[in-house]
DNA sequence: TCTCGTATGATTGTATACAATTATACGAGA
DNA sequence: TCTCGTATAATTGTATACAATCATACGAGA
């Protein structure tokens, strides 16, 4: 076991504090606030119908999960990400989702690996339909079956991490295009990799499977949406 | 400017949570507190002459940074930190530190550049001298320099978090053995490989020093200290 | 008109009081 | 003796009150 959770799971969902953290978190993602924008612990805290103390607490989280800024004795602002952030980010990723890959090449139980099937069979019956909700959902379910099969709490807590830092440029950049496709097409061959236990290529695959999603939301431009200034 | 600063710079070090926060890390990551010890907001609190206030928002943040897990309505408890995990960190990093290399070789200033010389010609003199303490303290101010280098507030976010993480094992390996000199060693070769300008080597030359830092500290078994149950 | 200092209000930082939950001790009953 | 339920204590969760800090407005003086 390792002492190591991921604060998904050390999160109380049901505590105020709990509630207005992911509350926030949702809304800051969804770009509900502006970026820079400032947020005031009484309106927050009326907003919610809870008083300052958990919204606080709420903050300093949000804080280390790189969301706001707070800066002493003035106030909390919501992060903004330059695009050298989001191509950092996701050079980083493509790294450590090919060292996932690995080990999960080593590690995936055989209840995994039927998930995994299941889900690149899914995601294909939905692209040839179109359903491109459906598709993201798919695709987000297929990175965090392979962050569970790798096996290391540490890698998966930094990946989560990282997925949700980026959820705001990512969310548009599947629906568009045709990237739905032909990432599902990646995913089956990484998926083939895995299975077949060839870890390097897994590994290789996985790498480049970020690269080429970093790529296609360059070209389509979407990601400059959330970098423009308010 | 990226908006995503490094935690270290946002919290506040003079507020009472600020001294809070950054006291019982530097406790827990001492080995203050035995692994699964549990803390208890109003005994931090009167060690540390202030309320429950800052205490519980100290907490939270400590939470997100993986060294207390608190367990609604229960407690705070030390996180402990397995073999595997440590082991897990140590190939995460092996990979950022070498991208970080990779990207020093590509940003690095012509201050830290000589920074970073000066440190390895430093630490040539401490080590022949045998001072392991001044030792340590430029190998850890090595690869901040590189953290710093790379030009990259989300890569060394990510570096500096695992850098701390892992300090309460690494702290005592340097001191041991002849890690020391074999470390600084290692630095000067990437120092090297960064000046000359190349990319590929220093990023198979920082790869290859963490795991020899990891293959050394398991040879000596000190990480063991730590992992014992209390 | 411009600059600067002061006063006022707004906001965050901290302490304390109270509510809710959990852990523990103890005794009744089988 | 063992089990279980209740009462009590301890601890966390939240709300509120007060202190400290910061932003803004306004007016005096040059």
């Amino acid at each position: 076991m390792s002492g190591y959770d991921v604060k998904q799971e050390v999160t109380d969902k049901y505590s105020l504090r709990g509630r207005v953290f992911h509350k926030l978190r949702e809304d800051i993602l969804n770009g509900k606030y502006e970026e820079h924008e400032e947020l005031k612990e009484v309106a927050i805290g009326e907003e919610m119908g809870v008083s300052r103390t958990p919204v606080r607490e709420a903050f300093r989280q949000l804080e280390l999960e790189g969301l706001i800024q707070i800066i002493p004795n003035k106030g909390a602002y919501v992060t903004g990400i330059t695009e050298k952030d989001v191509k950092d980010i996701y050079m980083i990723r493509s790294l450590l989702e090919g060292l996932c890959a690995r080990w999960a090449t080593e590690h995936i139980t055989k209840e995994q690996m039927e998930e995994m099937e299941e889900n690149v069979y899914l995601a294909k019956f939905h692209a040839q339909k179109g359903h491109l909700e459906q598709l993201a959902e798919l695709d987000n379910r297929f990175h965090d079956i392979m962050y569970e099969a790798c096996d290391s709490k540490m890698l998966e807590h930094q990946l989560k991490d990282f997925h949700q830092y980026v959820l705001r440029v990512r969310k548009r950049t599947l629906s568009s295009a045709n990237r739905g496709p032909k990432s599902n097409e990646e995913h089956e061959q990484i998926m083939e990799a895995i299975k077949s236990g060839n870890a390097d290529l897994a590994e290789q695959l996985a790498n480049r499977h970020m690269i080429n999603a970093y790529e296609n939301m360059v070209k389509s431009g979407l990601h400059e949406i959330y970098t423009k200034k308010g």
